[in-house]
DNA sequence: AACAAAGTTTACTATTTTAGTCAACAATGG
DNA sequence: CCATTGTTGACTAAAATAGTAAACTTTGTT
């Protein structure tokens, strides 16, 4: 039950890019800086969230990414869903086919439960959230300095 | 995020126990051959829930497993997390100084609260809900044949 | 005592997934 | 046209997963 490295990585670097991005694009390689994230991979992470339209890219120079929507309309379930391919523990949550006990088992349903308490977890949370979560730490980190 | 076939086997051959055990000791090759589990599997699967005594084992002639507890008083989170090692999404929330980010990390705080979800929904299932709801469902299905 | 029936343990292996790296390519602005 | 930036596909090393196999230990029965 670990969360990949993409979703992680990725969803950091959805918040760097909240967190940095205004009037000019953001350029990956100074999220990948930031971050600390090897640039190559980034680039394959950050795949899915430009297909799904959640960012938005341009190439050439000045070019870089931009959100495409405001930080508090993008809620984290959408992002791991999309990084992590789906945040179903099992899949014959999803597929039951898969499974010829689907019907009658039970642990099945317990898994379903499960899954529901991820996805209100993640539903909760956006974007938003962690961008004013980080600054106030941040503030905080300074004051005490 | 998938659950491990070791958590979803070793739950079932949990439930299992649950369900046939009684007066005599239940044998693992029964319980693999009902779940349709590869017995050799099994034996491995099995081991962490005796070494920490939610079963007890017996060899020899007649020998075979018993459930130490009552099944009410087996919760899913216990087994889950003695099968799959822990319920942690990412290492950082039991161990942060495996990244030095820790403490001022705002997407790690999101996976905590995942994790406490995840929790909290494995908390509330016993082995004794399973074993009522599989025989509520068995009985339903012998009626609509 | 011997044997068969259980569980235990260790060693090994094939496959898949993860976490990258590398290089060629495409588009854009100056 | 060229430097810059993102895109894509090929490749790979390492780790985890999901087993298999076999030797071993314990225990009841004969």
């Amino acid at each position: 039950m670990k969360l990949s490295t993409r979703a992680r990585y990725g969803t950091r670097a959805l918040l760097d890019l909240a967190r940095h991005g205004g009037e000019k694009p953001v350029q990956l390689k100074d999220i990948a800086g930031r971050q600390n994230i090897s640039l190559h991979y980034l680039e394959h992470i950050i795949a899915p969230l430009v297909g799904a339209g959640i960012i938005r890219s341009t190439r050439g120079v000045r070019g870089g990414l931009r959100l495409t929507r405001q930080p508090k309309d993008v809620k984290l379930i959408e992002v791991i869903q999309l990084l992590e391919g789906t945040t179903t523990p099992v899949d014959c949550i999803s597929n039951p086919e898969t499974c010829d006990r689907a019907d009658l088992c039970v642990t099945r349903d317990v898994w379903c439960v499960m899954k529901k308490a991820i996805d209100t977890a993640l539903e909760s949370v956006t974007l938003q959230d962690l961008v004013e979560k980080q600054k106030r730490k941040e503030t905080s980190v300074k004051q005490s300095v």
